[in-house]
DNA sequence: GTCTATACGTAGATAGAC
DNA sequence: GTCTATCTACGTATAGAC
């Protein structure tokens, strides 16, 4: 059917943005219901599992925009620094708005789940772990070799990750600007 | 009165290490006082303001733990690089147990509650605030100038914050010990 | 596929006896 | 200072008509 694709949807896509910005824990059903429009009684014929089901396919989405984001800004540039360096700034300017800031990361639901909902935390491992990989074979392809690249890739998504952190408290961008500087020390050959 | 305080200090304890654990969202009432084994009766008495006056006392008690943890470990070293080595690798070593990891750092209750709780957004803000001013005072310390010290403060916090939320997610400290690796590099002088 | 109604638990919070 | 009882709201989830 067609209707059926539809609806799951648009509560996908409400409940993805509700919990980055709100988390697990802070974001209930009824609530995806309102923001979405979607019917009411739609949401157990779509994810019977309930609402851990729901969060399973909201990560499953973020990581893909987040990924495909990534990626298009990070390629085609002519550095390592340059290309990190317009990625993170990018990233910083979202949060410079103050108010009702989407997350970008999907820190706050891995921190929530890490040690009560196993299925989860995994998910989050998964999409970690993809970051870094992208990061490191990006580096690769500037040159560094694999080994140090490996190393980086690690480093460079925790340093997003804590500075998406700040910015978030903080309501502006300059942490990850302030990151995006000090990748020019860390990544010189 | 004797009582009065033992009551409200047991109640804080449980209090700060659930929502170390599982957020503010997560934690319940009813949990912190089953977990105190405090009087059920006594909470709204010691705390008028309910839940938010809890985890706003609660993140007081981090602060005044994790400053005086850093103070200790990062103070006494022979050089900059050997003082946050030793700093970072020390937290590592909590992530490595697997199971029931007692946050180290406020960054769930801090993205949990950025967007909706304000008072609690700007204790955390404050808090992370802290932190960076003592790096920067400790890079001085050990020779780095002033303006330099300042953006290594915002960095070392956001690479710190990041690596705990990878090693919570994976389970093990590893994350940390490698952001401690690539602090060698970028505390170079 | 969608709707209404509702079950059932637990959340935070309050009142008033002791 | 503490206890019990209770209120109201909301959480997830289910049943069954349409």
């Amino acid at each position: 059917m067609k209707k059926r694709q539809d609806t799951k949807h648009i509560i996908l896509q409400s409940a993805t943005r509700l919990f980055q910005r709100q988390g697990y824990n802070g974001t209930g059903l009824n609530q995806i219901i309102e923001e979405s429009g979607a019917p009411k009684g739609s949401i157990y014929y779509h994810f019977p599992n309930g609402k851990e089901e729901i969060a399973l396919e909201a990560i499953s989405v973020m990581r893909k925009l987040l990924l495909e984001g990534a990626e298009k800004d990070l390629s085609g540039r002519n550095s390592a620094v340059e290309a990190f360096e317009f990625y993170v700034n990018n990233i910083a300017t979202v949060f410079d708005s103050g108010d009702c800031v989407e997350g970008l990361s999907i820190g706050l639901i891995a921190s929530e789940t890490a040690s009560t909902h196993e299925k989860l935390r995994h998910a989050c491992e998964m999409v970690f772990k993809d970051w870094q990989s992208l990061y490191a074979n990006i580096l690769e392809q500037y040159g560094f070799e694999k080994a140090r690249a490996v190393e980086l890739g690690i480093t460079i998504t925790a340093m997003i990750e804590g500075a998406c952190l700040l910015s978030i408290t903080y309501q502006n961008g300059n942490a990850l600007r302030m990151v995006a500087k000090q990748l020019l020390v860390l990544l010189k050959k």
